[in-house]
DNA sequence: CCTTATATTGTCAAAATGACAATTAAAGAA
DNA sequence: TTCTTTAATTGTCATTTTGACAATATAAGG
């Protein structure tokens, strides 16, 4: 690794202290750093996780998140995203990727001490089925039900990172833009009422759905004409919907809406 | 570093794999790992945060976070339980204590490749005036309107990390009993309103508060009869206020309101 | 032109919010 | 004891916001 010395001279004018401008190697416990993302996409009229089979010990067989070492030289972000576009071959990713949260609890990796940086990640849909790259066995798309239901084993700590991501993506749901991270950039208020079903596991009036996307200021119409057909497919009977688009910060985080759109019977989840 | 193999045995019982059971030392870059505490307190009528006076380059002279190397077979929060403690000289700490999010952009040190996972914390006040332990040339409490408007110069991105921790606490108080964590375990209406007065910029009417108060579900009255002089300071003319304590899910965090307090022209704020 | 399937808009009672006023409750002073 | 003072607590009420449900509008496709 390359303790670049090079770079102490941007800050080190003065140099007056008498301990060396850098740390010493020996001096700190040296962790390895990962990064890994939980991807979620709406398929099969389901939350459903990307997840990769793990072809060696430990955990052989198990399903665990996407992800590796963090390079030298690597933000963590990009590192997310490398190792995402790696094990499902999608590169330039159309997902939106926000980091959930550091997990470094001693024993977490039976090989020795790794910190992960965990990801949670959007996606509307894998253009073709992702298939796993790298030391990957296979990688697919798991139903979240089946993960909460503890239908599935989840290698190390997997479980518990997936379940925070989940409860993220519920929450920021409420009063942000981020369901339409589920969704193409265009989308119509349907297909946005439906990700919200799916995810939340409840049905919502569409009237009153309408006024919500109306009025939070999160979305915004987009200029394009109507959804008649949906580009490929044939065109449905009935009043097409018209196409919104989400709105973005400066940042490129959704939009925080005015409203809050409450998730039904989403309090008592909350307080465990 | 210990990679202790004996912890293998746990889940290695197939063994089938031809890769060594371990990771090569030599095949990841190893990271220096830090935890770092934001804590907030309430003093002078101002939000404060804990900051330490650098002693050395770089930066040197600067105000930063307070924290350090995560140790070997140490988890994350506890060490940044244990850094708070030896910056601050206060052990078994009254703080509530959470993740905020791991920074780690490789020029962020200038030394080496440091990934530091941070925490924010809040604290009803320091009983002493806290002093410096470990390396620290000086601990004390900065206002963070001061460091809102730049007037004190932070080492490394720690800017970046109090300015996220004070949204993360502004936020959280909208819909949690995350405020009364600046409060004794025991506090009066009033003193948790001034807390939100303080931490939020802004003034709510006594009455409203109440009925928040009374109604969110985050909050219950104490068994204690009232809070005539509030311990040691005599008592003061006018009606003594009731005795109320925050609620805690299962897992020791402060309950989620059922109700929202609005942050009055928070929604600006926001969507940066 | 008619049918059909949705999108979209209305209606309305019930609940909430926010501003403000009135009342109540103690503690200290006279 | 009574009065004064200070703040807690409770009421009132117009305005919004919700949530449930009904009605209407709109464009395919036949």
């Amino acid at each position: 690794m390359g303790l670049d010395i090079v770079k102490c001279t941007i800050y080190g004018s003065a140099m007056a202290s008498e301990i060396p401008y850098r740390y010493d190697p020996g001096a700190f416990p040296p962790f390895a750093v990962t990064a890994d993302v939980a991807l979620f996409t709406i398929g099969n009229n389901a939350l459903q996780a990307l997840l990769i089979e793990r072809g060696r010990e430990p955990f052989l067989g198990a399903r665990a998140l996407p992800g590796g070492f963090v390079r030298e030289d690597e933000d963590l972000r990009d590192a997310a995203a490398r190792e995402l576009a790696e094990e499902t071959g999608l590169h330039a990713g159309p997902w939106y990727l926000e980091q959930l949260a550091a997990y470094g609890t001693p024993d977490r990796d039976p090989r020795m001490r790794v910190v992960t940086v965990a990801f949670w990640a959007v996606c509307a849909s894998l253009p073709a089925p992702p298939r796993g790259g790298g030391d990957a066995a296979a990688a697919n798309l798991v139903a979240v039900d089946d993960i909460e239901r503890g239908a599935v084993r989840l290698a190390f700590d997997h479980a518990r990172i997936v379940a925070d991501a989940v409860e993220r993506i519920r929450s920021g749901m409420e009063h942000t833009a981020l369901a339409a991270g589920f969704c193409p950039p265009e989308f119509t208020i349907r297909q946005l009422r439906e990700v919200y079903e799916t995810v939340w596991g409840v049905s919502l009036d569409p009237g009153n759905f309408q006024r919500y996307v109306r009025e939070s200021g999160a979305f915004e119409p987009s200029p394009s004409p109507s959804a008649p057909g949906r580009g490929d497919t044939r065109s449905e009977p009935g009043r097409p919907a018209s196409l919104w688009t989400a709105r973005r910060t400066e940042s490129g985080r959704p939009a925080t809406a005015v409203r809050r759109l409450a998730r039904p019977g989403g309090q008592q989840a909350r307080n465990r």
